[in-house]
DNA sequence: TCCTCCAACGTCAACGTTGACGTAACTGGC
DNA sequence: GCCAGTTACGTCAACGTTGACGTTGGAGGA
């Protein structure tokens, strides 16, 4: 059952001496190298075959001159966010076509923690690395990178030269939705947006504040709420909003959990079919709420595919200048963000009012 | 900009040689071990910074008796499902704790696939394992843990014997499920369900007939529908039994993507507040539709961490009799597994031709 | 004073593999 | 029949690190 103690793994010389070769003539079978006669070939995998044997990485790739791990890192923010764990398959299905294994972290959007997980790679001598750069300063990415390991970013661009990147159109989205808004009749269109510290933030932001600019609205202080980290602060945010004597009219929600906060909020004081909403990244069932929920959808397996692509050609030895690759995210309309201004004020206000007297 | 070459990493001989003593005091300096004095300690820990050191764990864990490669593998069956997202990070988090990195793979339920994947991490020498086993032979698994390697099964037990794994009370809940509906009526209970060659599938069709049973219902066949892969499979399936001429009144579906797929097809038809649903898997925004969805919710974070602690313990020494989790799966009330029986007939017939009609 | 013991180093070989290079046997051309 | 060229092996050392064990010098006890 259990097997007993740790039983050796075998090596090339196990099976050079059950095949009676050397173990270069094992270490050329096992490769495909030429210089094998065809009975050697077949007696050295008999061997290889019975005895169990499987090479053993590790020390081919402390030999080997390329020094190749056959492994690459990941580090996101966090796992187990959708969005994350898109961008890690489609990363892990170009890695899987070239043999290449993945070593997955969850930064949790902290520089500090993203130095040891970068060291914890470093340590393993990965072949390159895909980062979503955490927020706060990248000195420990450019660190890395000055030392020559393959790096791109995904996401959010680096802070400094030389290094590969891919992200949205988190800007120009962000102003077609608000665009959007206002030629629907909407004049106050709020900002709910998530930490300012993420590039991705910031960018969404300008482009809301371009989005009103074009329409020629004017920007109204009170009806922007950033630093909403997750859904219970987007909540409350939006509650704040509609607790104003001027309300918005719509909002443009700038992050995923943000949106929906803000969807719970408009849900509990009945202003979902009202209010109108556009949200900046997709999500699951978005079409089967009611209204359906107007997004941004950024092309996620398309930001893995083509960082992973842009690490494993930096791999293979491409020196060309550096790639800052932008995916475009579209406009998926599904209701709730084309409910029109002259919305039925008297209703909302009933709304209102009956969730005040609670 | 860009780093020139490949540069050379600097090793322990080039610390060493800095230092002025041998590599072997580099190593004892770098693994805290003692046998070094104060000065030379700090003389040593100069150089390395000075010449950015980093160890080599290739090398390290070659050399090293214990053999660990502080690093384990998991493989999943699709890293970009939510459920197993959150699997990895639980999994990830208890990992960091020890040290060590994760390597993650998705299966896609392909037992060839995971095959190759085993081999791969196996090349790697891994500390051990976390895996959800593809449906069919567990062969590759099987010899895998006969070598000797530390292995937790999670989701799904090994068909196997002295395998650790991890499960969810998947025919308790089910059964349970079954027996709140019958509790408001219900007769006409469809099970709706995925794959059948998943243990899942087959153990959540169990506990249905176990309540079926308990309640003192009779199995209609033709209210049974499985192996719906995804949700279109599931929308359809749903869509034939409303065609029946005694259509459900209750539907228990067996699974996230098929839980989604039924209320689209319940939604089309008008049917989603007269006809009751209990599902197998929470997903976000399941309290925001309307009505809310009632689910069996698994702890899906419990799962990793005790299929971690399990390989952790493992990989340790422990040489104790396999154990075989299991973690409890709760009834989440929202509203649609609530939906008496005596069901608006009518309405519903009204929404049914309506659709019809189109 | 001499011997013991210990701390603080160093030397050497080995982990499993592969690059560089050596060598024996065979092939083919003249 | 001899030599160049090729094929099929083998030998050796090295990748970066650490376990086993050696050496040195000084502290401390009899």
């Amino acid at each position: 059952m259990e097997a007993r103690g740790a039983r050796r793994e075998p090596t090339m010389r196990d099976v050079a001496a059950l095949a009676k070769v050397s173990t270069k003539t094992v270490s050329r079978v096992i490769n495909d190298l030429p210089g094998a006669g065809p009975e050697v070939v077949e007696r050295v995998r008999a061997a290889a075959r019975a005895l169990g044997y499987r090479p053993n990485l590790t020390a081919s790739s402390l030999r080997r001159s390329d020094r190749r791990s056959a492994t690459i890192g990941v580090l996101l923010e966090d796992l187990s966010n959708p969005f994350d764990a898109a961008l890690l398959r489609a990363v892990e299905d170009l890695a899987r076509q070239n043999d290449v294994l993945v070593l997955a972290g969850s930064s949790e959007d902290d520089a500090e923690l993203q130095r040891e997980l970068l060291t914890s790679l470093a340590t393993r001598r990965v072949d390159g690395m895909v980062v979503m750069a955490a927020g706060g300063h990248q000195d420990a990415l450019q660190q890395e990178r000055e030392r020559g390991t393959p790096m791109v970013l995904v996401d959010r661009p680096p802070t400094f030269d030389g290094t590969d990147s891919v992200t949205t159109t988190n800007r120009d989205g962000s102003r077609d939705a608000v665009l959007q808004l206002a030629g629907l009749g909407h004049r106050r269109i709020a900002f709910l947006g998530d930490r300012r510290t993420l590039w991705t933030s910031q960018e969404r932001y300008n482009g809301y504040l371009e989005g009103l600019a074009h329409a020629g609205l004017t920007l109204h202080e009170g009806l922007v709420r950033t630093d909403l980290h997750g859904p219970d602060a987007a909540e409350n945010a939006t509650e704040i909003l509609f607790d104003l004597e001027e309300p918005p009219t719509a909002l443009f929600t700038a992050q995923n959990l943000v949106t929906v906060g803000a969807m719970r909020a408009l849900r509990a004081r009945g202003l979902h079919h009202s209010v109108a909403l556009i949200g900046f990244d997709d999500f699951p069932l978005a079409d089967m709420l009611e209204p359906g929920v107007t997004v941004l959808r950024q092309d996620v397996p398309a930001l893995g595919r083509k960082a992973a692509e842009l690490v494993f050609a930096r791999i293979a030895g491409d020196h060309s200048p550096p790639t800052h690759a932008v995916v475009p995210a579209t406009l998926i309309r599904r209701g709730s963000g084309e409910i029109q201004f002259p919305n039925d004020r008297d209703d909302s206000r009933a709304d209102v009012l009956a969730q005040q007297s609670r």
